[in-house]
DNA sequence: TACATTACTGACCCATTGGTCAGTATCCGC
DNA sequence: GCGGATACTGACCAATGGGTCAGTAATGTA
């Protein structure tokens, strides 16, 4: 499902008797001598490196694994990043650029409501992401942060901002056209987008562990989410009086439209 | 805010000149010669594992540098903790498992409707444990599960099935009364939970870099979702032939009850 | 076939760090 | 204040792993 490169299975009969060795199950080699191929190796080292963060974190990750996976030697792996770190930043890089503007470009070029975009476009857009690496970028980068600050700008301006922008602009065009409640927006494109970024961190840290029996299908969950949340949004017959004591003072305090409260 | 003992300052005094020392903001340490401590030294220890655990990951974090912030040395820890995974699962189990009964005690005792409840007891429950440690075990959780399995099976066991359990309880109940509508209820429960879980997360890895403004603040974001979710869960007035080109298709069909699909 | 270029290798270096243990300082009962 | 029990220390050990570089082999060219 990944992309990872076919050809980055380790070369095998080199060091034919390493005893202990991470034995794919994808082998049946074909390149047994060493190959020179420039061109591929740095998709492949990052493929290989994205798989292993994800699922080892990086500073558990050694670089030698890295290149083992990627079919070439630690020595080659330096010829292309020169540090690890390089390497991480390089790997958070790739994924997530091209996405965001993908999904912006789709998102102008659609002429329905808002409701109606919001439950159909958005959980196909998350259910590809879901499916993709990015899924384990996001994962990679809500652990590995705090460790490399300089990430978090670049995270910040190519993906949050973007993504709250698109979001937020749908949430805002259903309010103005009356199609929605006039709710805090900030908090409405929270409440439709972190259900969906948790899962795609939940598929690679509990979600990969191999016991569960109970899992979301997100096939199932997304729509549904979606569709929960807009239909909360709905302005259409929300009278307060109709409603039984379900109507609780907290509902209509907290559903009125707050600005951005200032924080502490 | 997070109750790190007042007392874990490293003891100064004995190495003196050591050059390039933490030098935390609290020092004035009365006590300036080693101490026996037998009963405090855990709690601190943990506190201090913790702590260093969410900021830079368990592999990043030396065993050293955990001892020094708890103000003893590297063999005082291994008095009390057999390994640095010990150490980690330790940390993982003590923080959880007690706030999740205490929170099923509560629901127990009120009497209200579901909407109500969820939208004024769980908030709060929520802002308490999005302010308390658990958050950042959450975060810690997230980030090492794949590298210690057996941590897995206690998560699910402890906190993820008593609160889907409680949680969905509380939806069902309200399907039950003809307070809400029939939707699919583990979807429901993820929609409610799966922010504020992302939020806790968040707030430990982005959330906790030094430079992003904006920036949600739970007190209000917690709330305001919770009802969100809650009004789009009611099903007074819910008519869709009321509804202009809104009501779309995918809404109705998304909606409908689902049993929980099988996977793949 | 001979040669030049260069992608690639892996043995090596050394700083780091989990874990140990012989020794030290504190405390408590007497 | 004495002495035994033990909480605590930190120098030490061994293994690990990031990074280097002299050497090797694949490829292109004549």
């Amino acid at each position: 499902m990944q992309p990872i490169s076919t050809s980055s299975a380790p070369a095998a009969g080199l060091s034919a008797a390493k005893p202990g060795a991470t034995t794919h199950v994808t082998v049946l080699v074909t390149a047994s001598t060493r190959q020179r191929r420039k061109e591929a190796r740095p998709q492949e080292l990052l493929a290989a490196a994205l798989a292993l963060f994800v699922e080892k974190g990086f500073a558990a990750t050694r670089i030698e694994e890295v290149a083992e996976r990627a079919g070439v030697s630690k020595g080659t792996l330096y010829l292309y990043y020169r540090s690890k770190e390089d390497l991480l930043k390089a790997v958070v890089r790739e994924e997530l650029t091209l996405r965001i503007e993908e999904a912006a470009e789709e998102v102008k070029h659609y002429t329905g409501s808002s409701a109606d975009l919001l439950c159909t476009m958005m959980p196909q857009w998350w259910l590809r992401v879901y499916d993709s690496p990015a899924a384990g970028v996001l994962k990679l980068f809500v652990t590995e942060v705090r460790a490399f600050p300089d990430l978090a700008e670049y995270y910040v301006r190519e993906v949050i901002a973007p993504n709250q922008m698109l979001v937020g602009s749908l949430v805002q065009r259903g309010i103005d056209a009356g199609e929605f409640r006039q709710v805090d927006v900030d908090s409405a494109v929270h409440s439709l987008i972190l259900p969906m970024v948790m899962l795609c961190v939940h598929k690679h840290s509990l979600g990969a562990c191999a016991d569960l029996p109970q899992e979301v299908d997100p096939q199932v969950f997304i729509p549904q989410h979606m569709c929960l949340v807009v239909s909360g949004l709905l302005a259409r017959n929300f009278k307060v009086d109709d409603a039984p004591s379900a109507a609780s003072p907290a509902l209509l305090t907290n559903l009125s439209p707050i600005r951005k409260a200032k924080r502490r």
